[in-house]
DNA sequence: TGCTCGAAGGTTAGCGCTAACATTCGGCAA
DNA sequence: TTGCCGAATGTTAGCGCTAACCTTCGAGCA
């Protein structure tokens, strides 16, 4: 007849140590808390006090399990330290919030493998909604997707069959776009720099070949690709490499604003006149691409706004409406500058 | 004698489905997949085919709530568009994954009364552990950590007094080392910029004054703060605001890599000579300043190491050990390059 | 042979909360 | 006066999992 020992230590206050404060049920402060407008004013007023004084704190994962709605979504992208996905989820940040969602952020390091790996741990948080980079996925994380039946948006990129939700825009066209520019200002030799060869790096890639084949100018040994993380120093190096191998070029079109500075800088190094002797046109419209000397020809990305209509998109479809696109091509800027 | 309607749709494959489908009770189940040791070589085997055919994913929410530990750890940071504190979660990420820890990512936007509301919130997530960057926390935010006796270290500074745990380095010797070089070269009319002013930045500046001030040299007029976020746009133009107010300066501190650059790009449209008319400083070490021509002069900050020490103490810490030490001022490096 | 012991697995209860249904009670139309 | 309605609050039963304790059984040993 041994009294079994409690499993609590000294716990935190509960919903019930409120109750039994003011001497009502438990549900009741449930209810002041979540649906305040099913209780009375006077009542709701004097749980609000003793919560106030109890420092009471709600335990979401009780709340997860009874209600099985966990209120958090999953937020998958492939780097923290990339600005695109940065104000990518500064927008979601701003849009989710205010809705009383949490964000589970995941940093795929670009690996499909990691993605899958994240996706299966996350789940396990019940998440209401995911919100996902790009269309790149394994097969297995594909599966987990569908039997997961959880609402889910795409970002950055467009489905090209399907009707997945999705927000972003075509990388392919933009690196198509960028180039047919180059190639409208009169240069004929445009070589192509890349790192970090994720997914619309590649298609960008793709825009930018289509573009120079069309033109009958294409020439394979002006393309130039790393694997790893672009930089500015790795822009300088590319450079110098890319003179090697094709040192005719009369253009540059970096995949990312980061190589093109550093290009730019190594040009400088070796006194070559930027656009005269070279042009330079970069990718994605940072900060210090506007005010370098000459300052950097680049396309602007939707970055903030993809966030923004990725998660509004995320939040109809939790709600259970049908959003009014599920296609969302947000579209890009050419912003022409002084180094074309 | 109604039957009352079941709360669950068509919900996720359980334990108990799992112990159902081979014969065993649910906390064998529990036991093979938590604590594999327990359970017999065959048994396990027969467990991880039927997980691996039903799809099982544990629910955290019931786990959490049943054994009352969350293994996540709360991570608040002041911004995420700044790579300081990226690299610093990154380096968090890497050591707490490993160790089976879910991060929960806030970013306080650099505000206190944000930061307190994210705590509380995250609070009812029941973390196991929680980073914090800096000290500088509403009194109800102290008062919540105090409340919720939960492991904590602070991260980027150093604890002036008390012995909360603590990993970084201090910003206000790094400020006075790098005005003492710079008056070791001979700069005698020293100015600083600096934007987002917070805890940190504020502190370098009081390093730069007081090395001024040993000097003789601390001229008020020579400092110009402005509280927008850092920018190499906002480097530019700080430079055209205080050549106005103080035209005779001979170096100038930038708080910040990024302010360093857009002095830089300002000094070259208005041709300016680097180092010779003016000398630049930046703070941080972005990758950029080592490619600039001139390079930049700057102080490398540990933040990878400072989130690789912060998290491993905070393992520590939750697993109840003690760790060797509590305060690690993990220092600093002032990278001399052409700008000076 | 009888006993102990530890490995392997089971039973029970409950973590803190909320869905679903039940109850109470005052107001008000017929 | 009856009866009905809706606002305000209560009761009950779990959500899916694991801590704590319990049972079984075969090996090993005196």
């Amino acid at each position: 007849m041994s009294e079994r020992k409690p499993r609590t230590g000294q716990s935190r206050t509960t919903l019930s140590d409120v109750a039994n404060h003011i001497g009502v049920s438990a549900i009741t402060i449930s209810r002041a808390l979540n649906k305040p407008e099913l209780v009375s004013e006077a009542l709701r007023q004097r749980i609000d006090d003793a919560v106030q004084l109890l420092g009471y704190v709600p335990n979401r994962a009780a709340r997860a399990l009874a209600s099985a709605k966990s209120h958090s979504v999953v937020v998958l992208v492939p780097s923290l330290s990339n600005t695109v996905f940065v104000d990518t989820l500064a927008a979601i940040h701003d849009t989710l919030q205010p809705a009383g969602y949490q964000m589970l952020i995941g940093d795929t390091r670009y690996s499909p493998q990691a993605e899958e790996k994240l996706l299966r741990t996350y789940l396990e948080y019940n998440p209401d909604g995911i919100l996902i980079t790009g269309f790149d996925h394994t097969p297995a994380a594909q599966t987990l997707l569908q039997a997961a039946a959880i609402p889910t948006v795409h970002m950055m990129e467009l489905a090209e069959q399907g009707d997945s939700p999705c927000v972003g825009f075509s990388q392919y066209d933009s690196g198509y776009a960028l180039t047919r520019f180059l190639l409208d200002k009169g240069y004929r030799r445009i070589a192509f720099l890349a790192a970090q060869l994720d997914p619309r790096t590649l298609k960008r890639g793709e825009g930018y070949r289509a573009a120079l084949r069309e033109a009958g100018l294409y020439q394979p040994h002006r393309e130039l690709a790393e694997a790893s993380p672009s930089s500015v120093g790795l822009g300088s190096r590319l450079l110098d490499r890319l003179l090697l191998q094709a040192p005719d070029c009369d253009a540059v079109f970096c995949n990312n604003d980061d190589l093109a500075l550093g290009v730019l800088f190594q040009c400088q190094r070796r006194h070559i006149a930027i656009p005269q002797q070279l042009a330079i046109a970069g990718f994605n419209g940072l900060d210090a691409s506007a005010w370098s000397n000459p300052s950097l020809t680049t396309v602007d990305t939707p970055r903030y706004d993809i966030g923004k209509a990725a998660a509004a998109m995320l939040l109809q479809l939790m709600a259970g409406k049908a959003p009014a696109a599920t296609r969302v091509d947000l579209g890009y800027r050419l912003l022409a500058r002084d180094s074309t």
